[in-house]
DNA sequence: AACAACCTCAACCGCATCAGA
DNA sequence: GTCTGATGCGGTTGAGGTTGT
């Protein structure tokens, strides 16, 4: 590595000049104010008009996770929780795409929700994924749980998976995803068809 | 009542990808 | 085509709360 250290101590000092750790009401009021001003893209020019001495990534995560509109907290339905396993199954560890079918739901929430419910209770049930490990399950789920899904949905004549009230036109509406998504996406459509 | 163990969730970190110059 | 800054994502951490002993 090549870096000078005088570029480095900068980088250090600015990192000691942000404020760290939870976000106070009056920091969240300002970042409202500057996003509302500003709207939410341009997440530099947020963090600097907002007067907060917070980093872009932490203002964007703020917004995104808390002060979003339209934000549901806690109280995870039975159906939502359903769903979330469902696409777990068929997504993996794709917190965000799964975040996407779920209005109102975070992808920071949904994946705190996975590992401190449904990991567990998977494994307690142990209906779904047997003989892996909690790590390993995310690289795993990406081919070879939806090839057990597969299976199972073709054994099943394929009804079972629309139980819960979902749209299932809505569900695999990828129309507004971006093109490496939709490059997964394809690609998965064309394993499960093989 | 006191302490330890466990759980939850907001926030941080590092990396990958994207977009514009 | 390359570089660089911005953005987004998933994994991880740690503070605070809850439960068990």
């Amino acid at each position: 590595m090549a870096h000078n250290s005088a570029d480095e101590s900068v980088k250090e000092k600015a990192k000691k000049d942000l404020n760290r750790g939870a976000w106070t009401a009056e920091e969240d009021r300002k970042l409202a104010e500057a996003i509302n001003t500003h709207g939410s893209k341009q997440w530099t020019i947020i963090a600097k008009k907002a007067g907060l001495k917070r980093c872009t990534k932490s203002c964007r995560l703020r917004w995104m996770n808390y002060l979003r509109p339209n934000i549901k907290r806690g109280n995870i339905s039975d159906q939502e929780e359903d769903l979330i396993i469902r696409l777990h199954k068929l997504l993996g560890n794709r917190w965000s795409l799964i975040a996407a079918r779920l209005p109102g739901r975070t992808d920071n929430e949904i994946k705190n929700y996975w590992n401190s419910h449904l990991s567990k209770k998977k494994f307690k049930q142990g209906t779904v994924i047997e003989g892996i490990s909690i790590k390993e399950m995310g690289s795993k789920c990406d081919h070879e749980t939806v090839e057990e899904e597969n299976t199972q949905s073709s054994s099943s004549g394929g009804e079972d998976t629309t139980k819960s009230s979902f749209d299932v036109d809505d569900f695999f509406d990828f129309s507004n995803e971006k093109p490496s998504t939709l490059e997964w996406v394809t690609k998965f459509i064309e394993f499960s068809d093989a």
